[in-house]
DNA sequence: TTGCTTTTACGAAATCATTCGTACATCTTT
DNA sequence: AAAGATGTACGAATGATTTCGTAAAAGCAA
Protein backbone atom coordinates (compact mmCIF):
# COMPACT_ATOMS: atom_id res chain seq x y z
CA UNK A 1 0.00 0.00 0.00
CA UNK A 2 3.28 2.02 0.53
CA UNK A 3 3.73 4.62 -2.66
CA UNK A 4 4.90 2.21 -5.24
CA UNK A 5 7.90 3.97 -6.90
CA UNK A 6 5.87 4.98 -10.67
CA UNK A 7 6.93 2.03 -13.08
CA UNK A 8 7.81 3.16 -16.57
CA UNK A 9 6.29 1.35 -19.56
CA UNK A 10 8.88 -1.12 -19.65
CA UNK A 11 8.73 -1.73 -16.12
CA UNK A 12 5.01 -1.98 -16.41
CA UNK A 13 5.31 -4.57 -19.06
CA UNK A 14 7.28 -7.20 -17.30
CA UNK A 15 5.09 -6.28 -13.98
CA UNK A 16 2.00 -7.57 -16.06
CA UNK A 17 4.11 -10.71 -17.09
CA UNK A 18 5.09 -11.27 -13.37
CA UNK A 19 1.29 -10.80 -12.32
CA UNK A 20 -0.09 -13.12 -14.94
CA UNK A 21 2.79 -16.10 -14.32
CA UNK A 22 4.00 -15.45 -10.96
CA UNK A 23 7.97 -15.41 -9.72
CA UNK A 24 9.42 -16.06 -13.28
CA UNK A 25 12.97 -16.60 -14.24
CA UNK A 26 14.43 -13.29 -15.94
CA UNK A 27 14.46 -16.22 -19.48
CA UNK A 28 10.79 -17.08 -18.86
CA UNK A 29 9.95 -13.44 -18.73
CA UNK A 30 11.99 -12.66 -21.52
CA UNK A 31 10.09 -15.17 -23.40
CA UNK A 32 6.83 -13.99 -22.65
CA UNK A 33 7.53 -10.24 -22.93
CA UNK A 34 9.07 -10.96 -27.27
CA UNK A 35 6.01 -13.05 -27.52
CA UNK A 36 3.76 -10.18 -26.56
CA UNK A 37 5.86 -7.65 -28.58
CA UNK A 38 5.92 -9.82 -31.73
CA UNK A 39 1.93 -10.43 -31.71
CA UNK A 40 1.52 -6.19 -30.99
CA UNK A 41 4.00 -6.31 -34.25
CA UNK A 42 6.84 -3.71 -32.03
CA UNK A 43 10.56 -4.79 -31.65
CA UNK A 44 11.67 -7.44 -29.99
CA UNK A 45 14.52 -6.95 -27.62
CA UNK A 46 17.43 -8.72 -26.32
CA UNK A 47 18.11 -10.48 -23.53
CA UNK A 48 20.16 -8.68 -21.47
CA UNK A 49 17.62 -5.72 -22.09
CA UNK A 50 15.43 -7.53 -20.44
CA UNK A 51 17.80 -8.72 -17.60
CA UNK A 52 18.47 -4.65 -17.23
CA UNK A 53 15.48 -3.55 -16.51
CA UNK A 54 14.56 -6.59 -14.33
CA UNK A 55 17.49 -5.46 -12.14
CA UNK A 56 16.49 -1.85 -12.34
CA UNK A 57 13.69 -3.07 -11.13
CA UNK A 58 15.01 -4.96 -8.22
CA UNK A 59 17.04 -1.83 -7.35
CA UNK A 60 14.09 0.11 -6.97
CA UNK A 61 11.79 -2.28 -5.05
CA UNK A 62 9.73 -3.20 -7.84
CA UNK A 63 10.09 -6.74 -7.60
CA UNK A 64 12.17 -9.08 -5.48
CA UNK A 65 14.11 -11.80 -6.30
CA UNK A 66 15.33 -14.71 -5.08
CA UNK A 67 19.49 -15.49 -5.27
CA UNK A 68 20.00 -18.31 -3.70
CA UNK A 69 20.39 -20.46 -7.19
CA UNK A 70 22.29 -19.63 -10.52
CA UNK A 71 19.05 -18.41 -11.97
CA UNK A 72 17.69 -15.64 -10.00
CA UNK A 73 13.73 -15.78 -9.52
CA UNK A 74 11.70 -12.78 -9.77
CA UNK A 75 8.35 -11.33 -7.74
CA UNK A 76 6.40 -8.47 -7.94
CA UNK A 77 6.96 -6.30 -4.29
CA UNK A 78 3.30 -5.30 -4.63
CA UNK A 79 0.10 -6.87 -5.27
CA UNK A 80 -1.50 -6.25 -8.45
CA UNK A 81 -4.90 -4.35 -7.21
CA UNK A 82 -2.50 -2.01 -5.42
CA UNK A 83 -0.39 -0.93 -8.37
CA UNK A 84 -3.13 -0.64 -10.81
CA UNK A 85 -4.85 1.70 -7.66
CA UNK A 86 -2.03 4.35 -7.83
CA UNK A 87 -1.34 4.18 -11.69
CA UNK A 88 -5.37 4.80 -12.28
CA UNK A 89 -5.22 7.54 -9.81
CA UNK A 90 -2.26 9.32 -11.99
CA UNK A 91 -4.47 8.49 -14.79
CA UNK A 92 -7.50 10.05 -13.75
CA UNK A 93 -5.88 13.32 -12.56
CA UNK A 94 -3.64 13.31 -15.85
CA UNK A 95 -6.17 12.46 -18.42
CA UNK A 96 -9.80 13.17 -17.13
CA UNK A 97 -8.81 16.26 -14.91
CA UNK A 98 -9.27 13.80 -12.02
CA UNK A 99 -12.68 12.87 -12.86
CA UNK A 100 -13.30 9.56 -12.15
CA UNK A 101 -16.71 9.40 -13.42
CA UNK A 102 -16.13 10.61 -16.73
CA UNK A 103 -13.36 8.10 -17.10
CA UNK A 104 -16.29 5.45 -16.06
CA UNK A 105 -18.20 6.64 -18.79
CA UNK A 106 -15.73 7.09 -21.52
CA UNK A 107 -14.53 3.33 -20.76
CA UNK A 108 -18.45 2.19 -20.73
CA UNK A 109 -19.22 3.92 -23.75
CA UNK A 110 -16.56 2.78 -26.20
CA UNK A 111 -14.48 -0.20 -24.85
CA UNK A 112 -15.59 -3.86 -24.77
CA UNK A 113 -17.51 -4.58 -21.45
CA UNK A 114 -19.87 -7.83 -22.39
CA UNK A 115 -23.81 -7.83 -20.57
CA UNK A 116 -22.30 -10.34 -17.57
CA UNK A 117 -20.01 -7.85 -16.91
CA UNK A 118 -22.32 -4.61 -16.95
CA UNK A 119 -24.53 -6.04 -14.63
CA UNK A 120 -21.78 -7.08 -12.22
CA UNK A 121 -21.21 -3.37 -12.64
CA UNK A 122 -24.28 -2.41 -11.61
CA UNK A 123 -24.28 -4.88 -8.85
CA UNK A 124 -21.73 -3.14 -7.72
CA UNK A 125 -23.10 0.26 -7.80
CA UNK A 126 -26.05 -0.38 -5.64
CA UNK A 127 -24.29 -1.91 -3.26
CA UNK A 128 -21.98 1.50 -2.82
CA UNK A 129 -25.49 3.13 -2.72
CA UNK A 130 -26.70 1.05 0.01
CA UNK A 131 -23.58 1.62 1.73
CA UNK A 132 -24.00 5.43 1.78
CA UNK B 1 -10.41 10.10 -34.89
CA UNK B 2 -7.18 8.97 -36.62
CA UNK B 3 -4.67 7.84 -34.12
CA UNK B 4 -2.86 10.50 -32.43
CA UNK B 5 0.70 10.47 -31.51
CA UNK B 6 0.74 9.62 -27.84
CA UNK B 7 1.34 13.05 -25.70
CA UNK B 8 4.16 13.32 -23.19
CA UNK B 9 3.45 14.01 -19.65
CA UNK B 10 4.03 17.35 -20.39
CA UNK B 11 2.55 17.65 -23.60
CA UNK B 12 -0.86 16.25 -21.83
CA UNK B 13 -0.87 18.98 -19.35
CA UNK B 14 -0.52 21.57 -22.02
CA UNK B 15 -3.79 19.84 -24.21
CA UNK B 16 -5.75 19.59 -20.71
CA UNK B 17 -5.27 23.98 -20.38
CA UNK B 18 -6.14 24.42 -24.63
CA UNK B 19 -9.28 22.05 -23.75
CA UNK B 20 -10.20 24.01 -20.84
CA UNK B 21 -9.67 27.38 -21.82
CA UNK B 22 -9.46 26.95 -25.77
CA UNK B 23 -7.21 28.86 -28.48
CA UNK B 24 -4.48 30.36 -26.61
CA UNK B 25 -1.07 32.34 -26.97
CA UNK B 26 2.44 30.34 -25.12
CA UNK B 27 1.76 32.96 -22.12
CA UNK B 28 -1.65 32.45 -21.27
CA UNK B 29 -0.66 28.62 -21.44
CA UNK B 30 2.07 29.28 -19.35
CA UNK B 31 0.60 31.35 -16.68
CA UNK B 32 -2.10 28.78 -16.29
CA UNK B 33 0.51 25.70 -16.26
CA UNK B 34 2.54 27.06 -13.94
CA UNK B 35 -0.28 28.50 -11.44
CA UNK B 36 -1.08 24.19 -11.82
CA UNK B 37 2.18 23.31 -10.98
CA UNK B 38 2.28 25.83 -7.97
CA UNK B 39 -1.18 24.39 -6.55
CA UNK B 40 0.83 21.03 -6.56
CA UNK B 41 3.83 21.92 -5.08
CA UNK B 42 5.38 20.93 -8.18
CA UNK B 43 8.25 23.33 -9.58
CA UNK B 44 7.62 26.32 -12.10
CA UNK B 45 8.97 25.95 -15.41
CA UNK B 46 9.96 29.03 -17.58
CA UNK B 47 8.61 30.85 -20.24
CA UNK B 48 10.92 29.15 -23.28
CA UNK B 49 10.16 25.93 -21.92
CA UNK B 50 6.73 25.99 -22.43
CA UNK B 51 7.07 27.29 -25.74
CA UNK B 52 9.57 24.61 -26.82
CA UNK B 53 7.05 22.10 -25.78
CA UNK B 54 4.38 23.90 -27.49
CA UNK B 55 6.30 24.23 -30.76
CA UNK B 56 7.27 20.52 -30.73
CA UNK B 57 3.65 19.69 -30.00
CA UNK B 58 2.82 21.65 -33.35
CA UNK B 59 5.39 19.85 -35.57
CA UNK B 60 3.90 16.33 -33.93
CA UNK B 61 0.59 17.41 -35.08
CA UNK B 62 -1.35 17.66 -31.60
CA UNK B 63 -1.70 21.28 -31.61
CA UNK B 64 -2.35 23.73 -34.78
CA UNK B 65 -1.21 27.17 -34.15
CA UNK B 66 -2.50 30.21 -36.19
CA UNK B 67 0.40 32.48 -36.85
CA UNK B 68 -0.88 35.55 -38.39
CA UNK B 69 0.04 37.59 -35.64
CA UNK B 70 3.00 38.32 -33.88
CA UNK B 71 1.47 36.41 -30.71
CA UNK B 72 1.01 32.58 -32.60
CA UNK B 73 -2.63 31.56 -31.42
CA UNK B 74 -2.63 27.32 -30.70
CA UNK B 75 -5.42 25.33 -30.67
CA UNK B 76 -6.01 21.54 -29.94
CA UNK B 77 -5.75 19.14 -33.20
CA UNK B 78 -8.24 16.17 -31.95
CA UNK B 79 -11.08 16.85 -29.62
CA UNK B 80 -10.58 16.21 -25.69
CA UNK B 81 -13.26 13.02 -25.91
CA UNK B 82 -11.16 11.31 -28.74
CA UNK B 83 -7.85 11.65 -27.45
CA UNK B 84 -9.36 10.65 -24.10
CA UNK B 85 -10.11 7.27 -25.60
CA UNK B 86 -7.14 6.98 -27.10
CA UNK B 87 -5.19 6.91 -24.40
CA UNK B 88 -7.59 5.01 -22.15
CA UNK B 89 -7.57 2.24 -24.59
CA UNK B 90 -4.19 2.29 -24.09
CA UNK B 91 -4.58 2.25 -20.14
CA UNK B 92 -6.39 -0.67 -20.10
CA UNK B 93 -3.98 -2.30 -22.00
CA UNK B 94 -1.12 -1.56 -19.94
CA UNK B 95 -2.45 -1.66 -16.44
CA UNK B 96 -5.29 -3.92 -16.43
CA UNK B 97 -4.37 -6.19 -19.57
CA UNK B 98 -7.17 -4.68 -21.54
CA UNK B 99 -9.86 -5.29 -19.36
CA UNK B 100 -12.08 -2.37 -19.04
CA UNK B 101 -14.30 -4.31 -16.66
CA UNK B 102 -11.61 -4.20 -14.03
CA UNK B 103 -10.76 -0.74 -14.52
CA UNK B 104 -13.99 0.32 -13.95
CA UNK B 105 -14.58 -1.96 -10.97
CA UNK B 106 -11.23 -0.08 -9.19
CA UNK B 107 -12.75 3.35 -10.52
CA UNK B 108 -15.82 2.69 -8.87
CA UNK B 109 -14.43 0.98 -5.68
CA UNK B 110 -11.87 3.20 -4.73
CA UNK B 111 -12.00 6.71 -6.61
CA UNK B 112 -14.52 9.54 -5.41
CA UNK B 113 -17.80 9.21 -7.03
CA UNK B 114 -20.73 10.72 -5.84
CA UNK B 115 -24.42 9.33 -5.37
CA UNK B 116 -25.90 11.54 -8.19
CA UNK B 117 -22.73 10.48 -10.79
CA UNK B 118 -23.29 6.76 -9.34
CA UNK B 119 -26.81 7.17 -10.86
CA UNK B 120 -26.05 8.54 -14.27
CA UNK B 121 -23.08 5.57 -14.54
CA UNK B 122 -25.93 3.11 -13.80
CA UNK B 123 -28.42 4.74 -16.36
CA UNK B 124 -25.96 4.63 -19.03
CA UNK B 125 -25.28 1.00 -18.23
CA UNK B 126 -29.40 0.43 -18.34
CA UNK B 127 -29.59 2.13 -22.09
CA UNK B 128 -26.37 0.02 -23.35
CA UNK B 129 -28.58 -3.23 -22.12
CA UNK B 130 -31.40 -1.87 -23.70
CA UNK B 131 -29.74 -1.40 -27.01
CA UNK B 132 -27.64 -5.04 -27.36
C1' DT C 1 39.44 -31.51 -18.47
C1' DT C 2 38.03 -28.77 -22.31
C1' DG C 3 34.82 -26.51 -24.72
C1' DC C 4 29.80 -24.92 -25.27
C1' DT C 5 25.76 -22.75 -23.12
C1' DT C 6 23.41 -20.05 -19.78
C1' DT C 7 23.45 -16.65 -16.53
C1' DT C 8 24.60 -12.37 -14.04
C1' DA C 9 26.97 -7.90 -13.81
C1' DC C 10 28.50 -3.72 -15.53
C1' DG C 11 29.13 0.16 -18.31
C1' DA C 12 28.39 2.81 -22.09
C1' DA C 13 25.74 4.12 -26.28
C1' DA C 14 21.37 5.51 -28.16
C1' DT C 15 17.05 7.57 -27.66
C1' DC C 16 13.64 10.49 -25.82
C1' DA C 17 11.83 14.24 -22.89
C1' DT C 18 12.52 18.37 -20.46
C1' DT C 19 14.76 22.53 -19.51
C1' DC C 20 16.67 26.81 -20.50
C1' DG C 21 20.22 30.29 -22.51
C1' DT C 22 20.85 33.24 -26.24
C1' DA C 23 19.78 35.64 -30.36
C1' DC C 24 16.96 38.19 -32.99
C1' DA C 25 12.47 40.27 -34.46
C1' DT C 26 8.47 42.98 -33.33
C1' DC C 27 5.73 45.87 -30.64
C1' DT C 28 5.04 49.64 -27.03
C1' DT C 29 6.22 53.60 -24.50
C1' DT C 30 8.52 57.70 -23.84
C1' DA D 1 14.14 57.40 -32.56
C1' DA D 2 15.71 54.92 -28.45
C1' DA D 3 14.81 51.86 -24.64
C1' DG D 4 12.36 48.34 -22.75
C1' DA D 5 9.12 44.59 -23.00
C1' DT D 6 7.37 40.65 -25.27
C1' DG D 7 7.54 37.25 -28.71
C1' DT D 8 9.57 33.30 -31.65
C1' DA D 9 13.39 30.31 -33.04
C1' DC D 10 17.09 27.45 -32.24
C1' DG D 11 20.50 24.74 -30.21
C1' DA D 12 22.50 22.63 -26.55
C1' DA D 13 22.64 20.79 -21.61
C1' DT D 14 20.47 17.74 -18.55
C1' DG D 15 18.12 13.79 -17.08
C1' DA D 16 15.62 9.59 -17.60
C1' DT D 17 14.81 5.30 -20.09
C1' DT D 18 16.01 1.76 -23.09
C1' DT D 19 19.23 -0.84 -25.48
C1' DC D 20 22.96 -3.86 -25.93
C1' DG D 21 28.11 -5.30 -26.03
C1' DT D 22 31.42 -7.49 -23.38
C1' DA D 23 33.23 -9.97 -19.55
C1' DA D 24 33.26 -13.20 -15.96
C1' DA D 25 31.12 -16.94 -13.30
C1' DA D 26 28.57 -21.22 -13.19
C1' DG D 27 26.70 -25.21 -15.11
C1' DC D 28 26.59 -28.89 -18.81
C1' DA D 29 28.32 -32.17 -22.33
C1' DA D 30 31.75 -34.54 -24.72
Amino acid sequence: MNPIPKPTEAELEILQILWAHGPSSVRAVHEQLNEARLANNREEVGYTTTLKIMQIMADKGLVTRDTSTRTHIYATAAKEEDTQQQLLQRFVDATFRGSAMKLVMQALGNQQVSAEELDEIKALIEKLEKEQ
